[in-house]
DNA sequence: TATTGTTATACTCTATAACTATA
DNA sequence: TATAGTTATAGAGTATAACAATA
């Protein structure tokens, strides 16, 4: 929220017309409309969408079923039904039918939706670059890690280990 | 980007098994996925989106003409007019024709409006308390400070300074 | 019966192009 | 001519409800 709600929240410290802090809760939403802007730019560019290219990324090394997926991206399975269908006629994703249960289908990524999300990464962590240029090193190591903690303990909340999710492996 | 794109990116900090640093650009992505999570979840407790609740936001100290809420939103001004519209049906925002230039018109949250938006931003608040709970004081500011600079940077390449952003006023 | 995935349907959000009305 | 805003239109993305196939 807080989409610059406040230009000065009670609770923010002086700001020195330069360092200015928005207070915890305006920054981390302005932060994420920054990154989302970005990557937003960045799929535009490659005439994608910033969940088409998120699911590449997630796919890029897993195969996971179409009821794991809603679950990861939370979203009804029938859009993620969508979802794998619209780039899957763009031959970005394959559907694989399971062996074992015969209800279910893994998606899998093709060579050209690798390729297209490794071109996408690296414009992104271009446009990351320029975003954190006024940051300090030791600034960018503590943004690194605060942000992956929050990252890891959100996907904890929802019952997701994300750095061991790996639901096509076990 | 980078939505696990990688358990275990080579820049990473090897991993304690409970505070594994994802690298600077899944960790953003990551973040931005999880407070965009949140918000949209949010949102729509209260029946709205991300996209109506962050205009809210904005009109709170500000109203500002659609044009000027096409360049900050980075939408096309279509977009705005549809935007704004379903808003005004809702009774949260109101549009108000300009004296001075009477093609211009000027955007301004309802009663309504910010009684919605101050609801749904104590509930992201409460959201966002869960996720940095797991960071020391000391992390959190951290954070709130880096995260400030980002927006403020981010803000500024797209000539805007969100500090100071209030074209009602000038 | 429960689960997996799809389909049908409707709405929001977004962009492009063409338009009206001011300036 | 140029600018502010709207309309018409099309497509992506999402959810709900109903469905088929399998377990």
């Amino acid at each position: 929220m807080a989409p610059t709600s406040r230009r000065r929240p009670a609770h923010a410290t002086a700001p020195a017309s330069g360092d200015a802090d928005l207070g915890l809760v305006d920054a981390l939403a302005q932060l994420s409309f920054a990154v989302q802007g970005a990557l937003t730019r960045v799929a535009a560019a490659h005439d994608a969408s910033i969940i088409q290219t998120r699911l590449l990324g997630i796919l890029r090394d897993r195969c996971p079923t179409i009821t794991e997926l809603a679950a990861f991206l939370q979203l009804d399975k029938s859009s993620v039904t969508g979802l794998v269908g619209r780039a899957e006629e763009r031959g970005l994703v394959r559907r694989i039918g399971s062996a074992h249960d015969r209800r279910s289908v893994r998606v899998t990524i093709t060579p050209a939706g690798q390729e297209l999300f490794d071109r996408a990464r690296a414009d992104f962590e271009a446009a990351l670059a320029v975003l954190v240029a006024g940051l300090s090193p030791a600034q960018r190591r503590q943004l690194s890690a605060a942000a992956s903690a929050v990252a890891v303990a959100d996907a904890r909340l929802r019952g997701i280990d994300i750095l061991n999710w790996s639901p096509a492996g076990g």
